[in-house]
RNA sequence: GCGGGUGUAGCUCAAUUGGUAGAGCGUCAGCCUUCCAAGCUGAAUGUCGACGGUUCGAACCCGUUCACCCGCUCCA
């Protein structure tokens, strides 16, 4: 089954509804970067909150019916340059890419290998990709048929495209072509932000914006043992923003250049690596399925060993938890990752900083690095895939509703006077003074009951309270459900209790 | 980064072969209204994405640039 509705409608949506705005607009806009207006604010917020609770204060209990010790921390977004040399985001974030001018298609220059005759350098060069047969025999083929015979391995020399000069460049084939010199020089991607800091700027005083929040928790592992009285296993979490210069920025928020995350940092003993990987695999796609993902969008994804990241090829691996996104429709984007990322940070930052990053059990009197279980989850991404997952086209007048969760949902009921007159708005004033003080709620008395629901409707609120001539009479006023528009009938006293209970199911 | 497409009011879109911008919806105000964008009256809103050029005159033609969408590429 097909996406039943376009992105355009949905960023319309956001838009019209004040969900989410192109970021400076008014200056044309910057490729890349988007603000969250109100409404779009409030459901990030609450998306951000839930997984606050759902992981720092009300952690699930583990797998043996104990409660989870996790605790939060909120590091700086700039930290010492010497932490990205460590975590290898200075060198894996720094991809060198050949574009060939002729085939137009790009290549990491790492990934490439060339064939030559060996001791031969007047012929050609032959380059194809790496751990890719195809492209291997296609290369081989091309040389033979140059040097007009068949070769054997003994006479054939492999390369690195890198080790190339810049004229051997000049007489390289690239693997999707058959002339000579369309490949660029490789140049360098720097994925990663550089800022300067201190006033008087200068080369060496280059710091970055963090690609990712997880190494402020490694580089605080020590200070929350030494504080906190934790015990292995436990988690450290942070949600913060995190800024990649991605190559191509695309599909609304989705990959954004400046964007938020919500990362856990499980620390445990290596021999219990694998449960909890396995226990927080399970429990992370239960929750977003909470969150109210759950028609089916929502897949787990095994990483293949080749697209592993550098610090998780230590480890047994990566989960992706991905969701059927309109425009990855029929396939699917990554919303969270779960990896294993095995010692390899905390032994990094001990090797970098020189300082002991390591944990004592008193009860095995054993000193060890712990190993990392990191469920990595994206707050922007999450937010989209709860905005794809929410518009619902219907017959009704506003013609679509957004069907939030209500505990995600930005407002959570709205209060109307029936008509605006004969003591209703007295009292639908006094019942949304009341509700403001627990929940986001909106009183309005503007413009027609019809016009009133379905801006609500648009805004993914799920209950409307509307005092009409009854409450006069038997003080009972009617609720309006969002996703089915059918009203019941209670007391107003008990209006505040009706909310509370719905939010809390 | 490449190829294709788009850019006019908050949103969706018009504007005859170049003659200094309109509609619907929404928004706002008033009236009316006892339950689903109802009705009546009125109002606000655009440097036609930006810059430059051609022209007596450009939303329209040309160039550059920016943003967004689609397809490649990339994706910790």
């Amino acid at each position: 089954m097909t996406t039943p509705y376009s992105m355009e409608e949905l960023v319309s949506l956001c838009k019209r509804r004040g969900f989410i705005f192109p970021a400076s607009e008014i200056y044309g806009g910057i490729n890349g970067f988007w603000d969250y207006g109100p409404l779009g604010t409030e459901l990030k917020n609450n998306l951000r909150d839930a997984w606050w609770h759902d992981m720092v204060h009300c952690p699930p209990m583990g797998p043996d019916g104990e409660p989870l010790s996790i605790v939060g921390i909120d590091s700086s977004i700039i930290q010492n340059p010497k932490v990205w040399e460590a975590s290898g985001h200075v060198g894996g974030f720094n991809d060198p890419m050949v574009d060939c001018r002729e085939s137009k298609s790009r290549y990491r220059a790492d990934h490439l290998l060339c064939l030559g005759v060996k001791g031969d350098t007047s012929g050609q060069i032959y380059a194809y990709i790496e751990n890719d047969d195809d492209s291997l025999a296609s290369a081989q083929k091309k040389l033979e048929k140059y040097v007009k015979r068949t070769l054997s391995s003994e006479e054939i020399d492999t390369c690195a495209l890198t080790e190339l000069s810049v004229e051997e460049l000049a007489i390289t084939v690239g693997p999707d072509t058959k002339t000579v010199g369309t490949l660029t020089e490789p140049r360098q991607f720097s994925l990663m932000f550089d800022t300067t800091v201190g006033a008087t700027g200068g080369e060496e005083n280059k710091a970055y914006l963090r690609p990712e929040t997880a190494q402020g928790i490694f580089l605080n592992f020590m200070n929350v043992v030494d504080t906190m009285r934790v015990k292995v296993p436990f988690g450290i979490a942070q949600i913060g923003k995190a800024f990649r210069n991605e190559v191509t920025p695309r599909n609304f928020i989705f990959r954004s250049r400046e964007f938020e995350q919500m990362e856990l940092e499980w620390f445990c003993h290596e021999d219990e690596a694998q449960q909890w990987y396995a226990f927080w695999c399970d429990y992370r796609k239960k929750w977003w399925q909470q969150m109210g993902l759950t028609t089916g969008n929502l897949q787990m994804r095994q990483h293949d060993s080749d697209e592993l990241a550098h610090y998780a090829k230590e480890g047994c691996g990566t989960f992706d938890i991905e969701y059927k996104f309109p425009f990855t429709d029929p396939g699917y984007g990554e919303l969270e990752g779960v990896a294993h990322r095995g010692n390899y940070d905390l032994s990094r930052h001990t090797e970098f900083s020189g300082k002991k990053i390591n944990y004592f059990d008193q009860q095995k009197n054993e000193r060890y690095t712990p190993h990392v279980i990191e469920p990595s989850a994206g707050l922007s991404r999450g937010t989209l895939a709860l905005l794809c997952e929410a518009y619902t086209p219907d017959d009704r007048p506003s013609k679509v509703f957004m069907k939030f969760n209500p505990r995600i949902a930005p407002i959570k009921a709205a209060i109307f006077p029936l008509v605006n007159k004969n003591g209703m708005p007295e009292i639908a004033t006094k019942l949304h003074e009341e509700m403001r003080k627990q929940h986001v709620v909106q009183y309005d008395a503007k413009q027609s009951i019809g016009k009133r629901y379905a801006r609500m409707d648009e805004a993914g609120t799920p209950y409307c309270f509307v005092i009409d001539g009854d409450t006069l009479e038997d003080n009972t006023i009617t609720v309006r459900d969002r996703d089915t528009a059918t009203q019941e009938r209670i007391n107003i006293d008990q209006a505040v209790a009706f909310l509370n209970d719905k939010l809390n199911q």
